[in-house]
DNA sequence: TTAGGCTTTG
């Protein structure tokens, strides 16, 4: 079959029928490395899945390798051409039947759209180039992936996962095991092992593996991976996947200095075991190239070469020594939701346009600003403005022009007003209105209380007796709602109201409140017409590694990082105690930047401003501090 | 024909 007018009709995978041979295009979520089969053929097996959430494992026989799909990683794109469907253990199987043939593309948004195939002439519409796109930017919200691609110096042992790096020497062990030794621009956070050989056995360039040998991990390759390996020419960029983590010895913590990781990649091809060279034009490929040109050896050496120049001392160190050493390579941050993402260096952020995400590893050079008081700020949702969340002395200014002698203050059925001279020279009074549920007054500790005329020290005196104070002015018979000031007090939270967007309601509005429940402060604002505004931490995080630096802001999930409060700080002696002590620990002014602490964080780069002023701004996102790591800091 | 992911471990 030949000619332009072939059009191909591709099917869902939840379209699928038994005994049909069918198109499709799907996402990689598992996939073996082409290997030889106990028949005349090399078979791969692949699992894909698109956006009907539905994964399809195929099986395909190819006489050569190339003519298997090229793929080198979980989430590559495929798509494929006459595989037959049927059904196996009850579920439906693809099986590349006469004529099959495969187009893969990397599955990064962004990355070129070049298919990788051992077809001679291949038809690429436009309608596929979309699907292809589509699929790229929809993967991550597929269900059932998961990349256990990792760098080094992320890993934990006991892991098995799959790692992009440079093969920089090689050994025959014996018959079924050969040595890899590789790197890839990080350290590894334990004690990596060294497989013994004979100088003679070892190829390898001379100069790299001792100016490399902190950043070198020994692999032990097994049975059906030997032939390939031995193949390999030193220098190449490979994926070595499923690589076993082992921890050699008892994990006791007084004897950390008698354990040590070894890597095995064990024979078979379970776990989609194997070892793939993929292209130098692939994306992480090149990535990868430039962080290993970026990576300062000296300023990563972990110990004077010097002074340790062998395994043998290396185990004698004093173990205080040793584990300062492996907390320099542990992250003080954790991102809980998207631990699969790879590190992106920073010098490659600043080059793609916005919007997009990214996972970075870098320390914490410079914060703004300085002081704790400057960088709590009040967010209004609606209008998106931000406001200085004011201080002592501002509140007490406030709360001094609101001072009152009394002498106006309404009375009504649903409170119960308390008058109370100060005695101070200035004939002042204070003026409670408790307000009744059911008719009846509550408990101090449940009790909603309106204040006319307070100081700052006094409200916040009354604020650790009374569960929600909301400070009033009478006018005109009637007690009202002013937002120049907090609007509502509970405990430590001292909350504002937008002055633009409200539209403020009597204080009497406070009567249709629920009873049922307590005085919950968003249905209080609801009722009086006041809209919110958040407290946050807004800081600029000058963040560097290797490759070069990056402003960042932390403000929307600033409480999500720091696990602090920002509307409870300012009145919070501990609190502020506390970020102090974060924030010494993740910037040591007194330390080396290289002594820092590394923090893996999670970055978005969204446009900011209009027309010739607009430019990329970076926001920190779902990365959290660990309260357990930070601690070995501070 | 072959393999049919997968709860691995030198």
């Amino acid at each position: 079959m030949s000619g332009p007018a072939q059009r191909y009709v591709y099917t869902a995978l939840d379209q699928l029928k038994a005994g049909t041979v069918a198109n499709v295009f799907g996402v990689v979520s598992f996939f073996k490395l082409p290997y030889r089969s106990k028949g005349t053929d090399f078979c791969s097996v692949i699992t894909i899945v698109d956006q009907s959430n539905v994964k399809l494992k195929c099986t395909f026989f190819s006489g050569n390798q190339d003519g298997l799909p090229s793929i080198y990683k979980i989430g590559d794109i495929v798509r494929f051409h006459r595989i037959k469907i049927q059904k196996f253990n009850n579920e439906f199987q693809g099986i590349s039947s006469s004529g099959f043939s495969a187009l893969v593309f990397e599955g990064t948004v962004g990355a070129p759209l070049i298919p990788r195939t051992s077809s001679k002439s291949y038809s690429f519409t436009a309608e596929d180039q979309k699907t292809v796109e589509t699929l790229r930017n929809c993967q991550l919200g597929l269900q059932g992936f998961s990349s256990s691609r990792r760098n080094l110096s992320d890993v934990q042992p006991g892991q098995y996962f799959d790692l992009l790096c440079q093969l920089i020497g090689k050994a025959e062990i014996d018959k079924s095991s050969y040595l890899l030794k590789v790197w890839d621009g990080t350290k590894f956070g334990s004690l990596p092992w060294k497989v013994y050989v004979e100088d003679e056995a070892l190829e390898v360039d001379r100069d790299s593996i001792s100016r490399l040998q902190n950043f070198t991990i020994d692999v032990l390759v097994y049975d059906n991976h030997v032939e390939l390996a031995k193949s390999i020419k030193i220098g190449s960029y490979i994926v070595i996947q499923n690589i076993h983590a082992k921890l050699h010895g008892t994990a006791n913590e007084n004897q950390e200095h008698d354990t040590y990781v070894e890597f095995h990649l064990h024979g078979g091809t379970g776990f989609g075991r194997g070892i793939s060279v993929p292209p130098e034009d692939d994306s992480d490929v090149k990535e990868l190239q430039k962080i290993l040109d970026a990576v300062d050896i000296k300023q990563n050496q972990p110990l004077d070469p010097d002074v340790i120049t062998s395994d043998i001392q290396l185990s004698q160190m004093s173990p205080p020594f040793d584990a300062l050493e492996r907390c320099q390579q542990l992250s003080v941050t954790v991102l809980p939701a998207h631990q699969q993402w790879q590190v992106t260096p920073l010098a490659c952020i600043t080059k793609n346009k916005a919007p997009q995400k990214f996972r970075v590893r870098a320390r914490l050079k410079h914060v703004q600003p300085h002081h704790l008081y400057q960088s709590v700020k009040l967010h209004c949702s609606k209008c998106n403005s931000l406001l200085d969340a004011p201080d002592e002395e501002s509140l007490n200014k406030m709360f001094e022009d609101r001072f009152t002698d009394g002498s106006n203050t309404p009375n009504a059925f649903w409170y119960q007003s308390a008058v109370w001279n100060t005695g101070n020279l200035d004939n002042r009074t204070v003026v409670i209105h408790f307000v009744k549920k059911y008719d009846i007054l509550q408990s101090p500790e449940d009790s909603l209380i309106m204040v006319e005329g307070g100081s700052f020290k006094e409200l916040s005196k009354l604020s650790i007796h009374f569960n929600t104070i909301i400070p009033v002015k009478s006018k005109e018979q009637r007690l009202e709602i002013d937002l120049s000031a907090p609007f509502l007090i509970q405990g430590n939270k001292w909350l504002y109201g937008c002055i633009k967007c409200s539209n403020i309601k009597s204080s009497e509005e406070l009567q249709s409140l629920s009873l049922e429940v307590g005085w919950d402060a968003v249905e209080i604002a609801k009722v009086l017409g006041v809209e919110l505004l958040t407290h946050l931490f807004v800081m600029n995080f000058t963040l560097e590694d290797e490759t070069g630096s990056l402003n960042a802001y932390l403000w929307r999930h600033s409480e999500q990082f720091f696990q602090i409060p920002p509307s409870e700080i300012l009145m919070n002696s501990d609190l502020q105690e506390r970020l102090h002590m974060i924030m010494s620990a993740l910037c040591p002014s007194t330390k080396q930047i290289s002594e820092y602490p590394w923090m893996d964080c999670c970055i978005r780069s969204y446009n900011s401003g209009h027309g010739s002023k607009e430019q990329i701004c970076y926001e920190i996102f779902d990365t959290l501090l660990s309260e357990r790591d930070l601690n070995r800091f501070s």
